[in-house]
DNA sequence: AGGCATCCGGTCACTTTCTGTCCTGATACC
DNA sequence: GGTATCAGGACAGAAAGTGACCGGATGCCT
């Protein structure tokens, strides 16, 4: 057996622990010589990591970045913050590098020991739900869209490596039916995720929505996957959706010129654009109203605003209007509104 | 040199990138031997990492999870979409967790070749901001708390490695200062970063609030750490927050029973507690009055709730109601303005 | 059932690398 | 200058890695 590649990737595991060593204590820890161990540095060196060395009474080694990335050589622990931290990345999503995300979430995926992956899956479901989006709880009644991050990792894991699966799917009409699909891309549209496949039975093209979705089981069959661009499979899944699962949206008018809005909200205003030198419009879109409402909060105190939006969204905020004013004024003897 | 070191993480390489790999195809691409193949095989297995092989015309080699964690080898892409997956959980909490994913961060940002690192600072300041927390936007009149991951990574790697550091700090009466300090531990409170350090100049321990802290500066002095548990390092920075930085609390009483609104609210509900067979309390707590406020959005439709809390709290919800109650009737029958 | 494609692992001879020891140098800090 | 540290050449013996060859096992397809 060699010792000589467990030992390397033991000293590189060492060096990511902790940034600086001295000789001595690698020596130590690894059972060689001092010549063998200035040995595997070059070794590493010569492989593109960046090792600096410094002399002197406090000398020792460091490793530093280098030209490319060094394998990571986790803890059990960190294995699953980076999983829990890639799952919860993927459902808050960040434009335009969902696939990125997925292919790392998919990589740790495959290789995650079982009780790592039960702790993550744990974790998951605890950690803080994303802004109106993802995140745990079980609740039925709440309608922030929840994402089975235990789901679209598997996906993820079958879309890369061309694996034909087999799952139950109720549509939107609620009927449900037995499917196997060969599956190509998950595209997130407006804090949904949806599976872009090919399905076997119908002979075309289908679009899953993830939480629609049940009983997958990874059939281990791999398929050989027909072309399809990014781009391509966006479309297709537009197309698809481009009846159903409408979310709500809404123009709000507020009196204040748009560069000091934008200022003000900082991520959330990209959107902003100038209706007139003192006047703004900021669109929205949410999958409920509750989430739009949570927009029209950060509005700054004082400004006045108006709302153009579908009745469902007027509603909702006279209802909430109501409830506001009734707490405020109830629990406050003096029944305190201002004028 | 040795080729089977760099081979053997070749290999690694390969079988993380694809689920499904024919010794043929490895065999083309290492330029060895089948017979080497296998013994590389072997060589990894013993390593504790799980290669299952299968026979048979469409047999292969396929990286499952082993009883440890490999080296995970990524792609630029993939470390940079990690890391900013970590830093926005770090700046997004996951209670009892900070202390794994900074560790993890540590070690991804250790090893971060420079061009990757720009690219994550660009994308961590494009990413969506949590529920209320973190993330980018530059706005100033913005209620939420921003956090610098750029600055979190760096403490973070400075905590790990013991290492001096110098930076100028403002404290809460707006005084400027130079501090040399001995970084011992990251802790987050109410969604915002304090650094607990030993101050050189002072000669005690300083707690320093992460947005307040600018131009750090590295010094690479290491120094031998005092002993201190986390609990200790808890204990020390929430008396040093005891007067300051307080958050806004308030009661919410529902007329809904425990385990209904629990249900509902999932997560968030963790606190819930039943006040009486019909009506439950939801103890809430949160850095500003928005985000307070968006919270009872979340009590279902239709729920009557009264709000016990300081003034300051229920000034903003009638304010927000009054804006409500604005924009909804305001669009709706046309007439623009309130009353 | 038979054929074929694939993985398995033993043996052998040969080559390459790895390792420890010993040594001389270079560099940094005190 | 003294000391602690890293640097790296030389050498010889030990250890490993390697390819070629083989008969065998297993799973899929016809």
């Amino acid at each position: 057996m060699a010792a000589t590649t467990s030992r390397t990737l033991e000293l590189l595991s060492l060096l990511q622990s902790h940034r600086h060593w001295a000789a001595r204590e690698l020596v130590d820890r690894l059972g060689v010589s001092e010549r063998t161990l200035r040995r595997d540095v070059e070794r590493l060196r010569e492989l593109g990591y960046g090792i600096e060395s410094m002399r002197g009474s406090a000398g020792g080694y460091r490793l530093e970045a280098g030209t490319g990335l060094p394998p990571l050589l986790l803890t059990d622990d960190e294995g699953v913050a980076i999983a829990v931290g890639l799952r919860s990345q993927a459902t808050a999503g960040l434009r335009g590098a969902e696939h990125t995300t997925l292919s790392a979430l998919a990589k740790i995926e495959q290789v995650l020991p079982a009780p790592l992956r039960r702790r993550i899956d744990a974790l998951a479901s605890h950690a803080t739900p994303g802004p109106g989006g993802g995140g745990g709880g079980s609740a039925s009644g709440r309608p922030t869209p929840e994402i089975d991050t235990e789901l679209l990792g598997a996906l993820a894991l079958a879309c890369r490596d061309s694996e034909r699966l087999r799952f139950s799917y109720t549509d939107a009409s609620g009927q449900a039916s037995a499917r196997v699909v060969e599956p190509y891309r998950l595209v997130p549209v407006a804090r949904r995720w949806y599976l872009l496949a090919w399905d076997r039975q119908r002979d075309d093209w289908r679009t899953f929505r993830l939480d629609r979705m049940a009983d997958l089981f990874p059939t281990r069959v791999r398929f050989e996957p027909k072309p399809l661009s990014d781009d391509d499979a966006r479309r297709r899944v537009e197309q698809a959706l481009r009846h159903r699962d409408r979310s709500v949206t809404a123009r709000v008018i507020v009196e204040l010129p748009r560069d000091e809005l934008v200022e003000h909200l900082g991520w959330y205003g990209r959107d902003v654009v100038a209706d007139g030198p003192s006047r703004s419009v900021w669109p929205l879109e949410a999958d409920y109203p509750e989430n739009l409402a949570m927009a029209l909060m950060w509005v700054p105190r004082g400004i006045r605003y108006r709302v153009e939006g579908p009745a469902e969204v007027l509603e909702f905020l006279a209802e909430q209007a109501e409830r506001f004013a009734a707490a405020a004024a109830g629990s406050k003897n003096d029944s305190r509104r201002r004028s």
